[in-house]
DNA sequence: CTGAAAGCGCTAACAC
DNA sequence: GTGTTAGCGCTTTCAG
């Protein structure tokens, strides 16, 4: 099939190439009886657009990328959406990529994207990586670091004030009467996990009658939750605490699973709250309590930084986001 | 910033412009002093390759396209790993893009990556859309059709067998002595969900002595599950089924969640099945038997039928999977 | 309102 | 091994 170009659509319609340009670009400036007769063309002969070639020329795009570890984790999917919808009201189209958190795979679809002459780049990320954004902003494509603060001047990002999480999770447990409570999670290395801990431990102090106990294990998976639960589960009563802090949802679903079916009684023998607010928190054996971002308001954010840096070509802001207590059965009393 | 583009990399190189392309395409062709000082100039001026004019010139890319409904799909997630790594063998990059199911935002990917020129697009939707792709596919963009097998002649596609694994499960039921057996699950309008119904009845039919009794709920999600759990453990013992298959594995946790809560055993009273094998399966309350199909295998088949069908232009290949039992407690006896 | 023409950045064919 | 050059398809002045 020869590839079907502007210049056979204009051959087509009985027009010069510019009026199907403009018919393409500026619909207005071109007269009704020639626009029939130009679309009509475009349909028979199955005209599509050529990216490259208006790209090249128009020397910029309206796509950016949103490149995340793990598109499967609902925390960076609904996180898309706000992405999705707030770049669709700026006319813009968004590509999706798939890092797995692998820096090679990282780094090539940087590269990738780079090339491609992206608007900017929406980046989550495990690993390091703002020498690496640095130094692409540096060849002229701006990014938003997404899911933690960003150190380097320079560097905007949105992130979630896990501190203030981690507070609320404790002051909650507190509030409903616990007093020897467990923060469940690890490794502290990860930064996440040690501000969780931190805001928990704030909570804990400021109330003095209580105490904080760490069990630090990962991964953060339903699997270890079960573990921990056993553990908890088979030491004497008085030795157990009474309310427990899992660092995320996985952790505390399986918690709550194996306390229960231990005949632990949750929430009233042991209070559990988790973190992330992931759909199945809300359905488990016992509807757990959890802490939720913001999901879609950080995506919204995320382009939004990102449309300021396109426009003002310099810019070094953070939104910094407060995550919100949801209240289920697991922790109340 | 003045973009910076070959003309420059050749000029502060001291060479000219073709051989930096030829560094840049074929680097063995480049004499070795010459390719150091290129490289040099490259990284000083911080060149980046510009794709629209690369593709512009020749004609084709190196990208490929894989449309969801729903990225956080463990289901489609999975199948995107398979996808990437057999493309990135292929020297091919993949962009992600997220329809939500809605068929809008469907046709504006659609007509972005044809726009985009990309070698070919994946398709998995739970809307009509052979039509669509037929359309596409004449203008010069073939496609695969993810998950579906496709109707339509010259459209390729890597599907399921649901039937098989509708027959597998109600199969496993039987063979483990159940003989009142539920099939949990809806609307029958979707293939899917029929197809497994109708594997699972086949399985119930050959038997002559077992029964089928149809549960019909949707959306299929946890807290459906839980209601039916609910009905189920309501019922006089005589009346309940001994064996449950439900459609995919979230009806199936919250079944058994629900029923192991209200005192029913499982899988001693009750056998539950799911379909999926989602992650949760495995760390459910009672580790949930499900039937997973092959979704690495699956990516790896998509990417396959794709490049087959850009070498040889027309082609009307089909994959069909065979999906596989997992056993799990909630159905051993 | 329409047409003609220049040129975006790059690659490969061709000449040296 | 290296340089020169002709476009790829499109948009946008600029003239008419």
């Amino acid at each position: 099939m020869a590839r079907i170009g502007i210049r056979e659509v204009a051959a087509l319609a009985g027009v010069s190439m510019g009026t199907v340009s403009h018919y393409l670009n500026h619909p207005s400036r071109v007269s009704a009886e020639k626009a029939v007769r130009i679309q009509a063309a475009i349909d028979k002969l199955g005209f599509v657009r050529n990216n490259a070639g208006r790209q090249l020329r128009l020397g910029r795009s309206t796509t950016m990328a949103y490149i995340v570890p793990d598109v499967s984790n609902p925390f960076f999917a609904t996180i898309a959406e706000g992405v999705e919808q707030r770049a669709s009201e700026a006319g813009l189209s968004v590509f999706l990529a798939n890092s797995g958190g692998r820096r090679a795979r990282e780094d090539s679809y940087l590269e990738l994207f780079q090339e491609h002459g992206v608007l900017g780049i929406l980046v989550a990320s495990p690993e390091p990586i703002e020498d690496r954004l640095a130094a692409i902003q540096k060849k002229g494509t701006p990014s938003v670091l997404v899911g933690q603060l960003a150190a380097s001047p320079g560097q905007p990002s949105v992130s979630i004030d896990d501190v203030s999480g981690g507070y609320l999770a404790a002051r909650h447990l507190i509030d409903i009467g616990c007093r020897r409570l467990a923060f469940v999670g690890g490794p502290l290395s990860v930064r996440q996990v040690a501000d969780r801990l931190q805001g928990a431990s704030r909570a804990v102090r400021e109330t003095g009658s209580a105490t904080l106990e760490i069990i630090d294990v990962e991964p953060r998976v339903i699997s270890v939750g079960h573990k921990v639960g056993a553990e908890i589960a088979g030491r004497p009563e008085a030795n157990r605490p009474d309310g427990v802090f899992t660092v995320n949802d996985m952790l505390g679903i399986g918690l709550v699973q194996t306390l229960v079916t231990s005949g632990v009684r949750v929430p009233d023998e042991i209070a559990v709250i988790g973190y992330d607010d992931i759909e199945y928190a809300e359905n488990s054996l016992v509807p757990l309590a959890s802490i939720r971002p913001p999901h879609q308001e950080f995506g919204i954010a995320a382009v939004d930084l990102l449309l300021v840096m396109v426009e003002e070509k310099e810019s070094d802001l953070h939104r910094v986001f407060a995550p919100e207590l949801v209240i289920r059965r697991s922790a109340e009393r």
